[in-house]
DNA sequence: TCCATATATCATGAATTATTGATATATGGA
DNA sequence: TCCATATATCAATAATTCATGATATATGGA
């Protein structure tokens, strides 16, 4: 994870309909989606996915897989751990004491 | 912290300078750093600073503070906090089994 | 009040990104 | 081989973003 990959991880969620479909795996977990479900789902013309699910290919937050005539699209949790831990990677280095309570309370009760 | 907030800040952390600036002021902590010294330090011109800088305000990253003639900015760590909690909001809810260890790993050593 | 410093705004042009209709490619099955 | 389905690519346009020179505003001090 260097600072071009997480500028383009990061422009890549700054589109809705991105975004949405980050979400969308995340909450789909290990069993992903294919492409035409994600768009089904969401309501996007068959072109626009492909494009927008090709920008979220190129990060390293998704990752994908052909099976037979679709392809399956999954969050890559490794990646987005990755992608957090480099926008916090000089908070250890500088301030750990604001920084450990904050994971903290991010966790699933 | 609702959907165009997260999309804003994502959108403001695609571009190299502010997310240089945000990790910037992650590093300086709690003392912050005036808009001229960020620029300075980034080597960027003071109306593209003040732009960028405009563009990170609106989000829940920073915060900003007049002193004088100068104008302080300091990470937002609990804005910060929201953004990464908005993005694994669907994980606790549908698998939090792979998302708690995610955020343990993230801890600072 | 006048000046210097710090930051913001404006207007413009260049560059990038997003969407879309049309079409191409890939796969599986008859 | 022929057809249907699933996804990708192309070309064009529209929309957005970016950086910048010039200028304006705000603050503090003499």
């Amino acid at each position: 994870m260097d600072k071009l990959d997480a500028l383009s991880s990061f422009a890549a969620l700054g589109q809705e309909t991105r975004l949405d479909v980050l979400r969308l795996l995340i909450k789909a977990g290990e069993q992903g989606m294919s492409a035409g479900e994600i768009g089904d789902h969401l309501g996007i013309k068959q072109n626009t996915m492909s494009a927008n699910l090709a920008v979220l290919a190129r990060t390293n937050l998704v990752t994908n897989k052909r099976e037979g005539r679709s392809i399956r699209y999954y969050a890559n949790f490794a990646g987005i751990r990755e992608l957090i831990g480099f926008l916090m990677e000089d908070c250890c280095g500088g301030t750990p004491e604001i920084c450990n309570p904050l994971l903290e309370q991010l966790k699933c009760p």
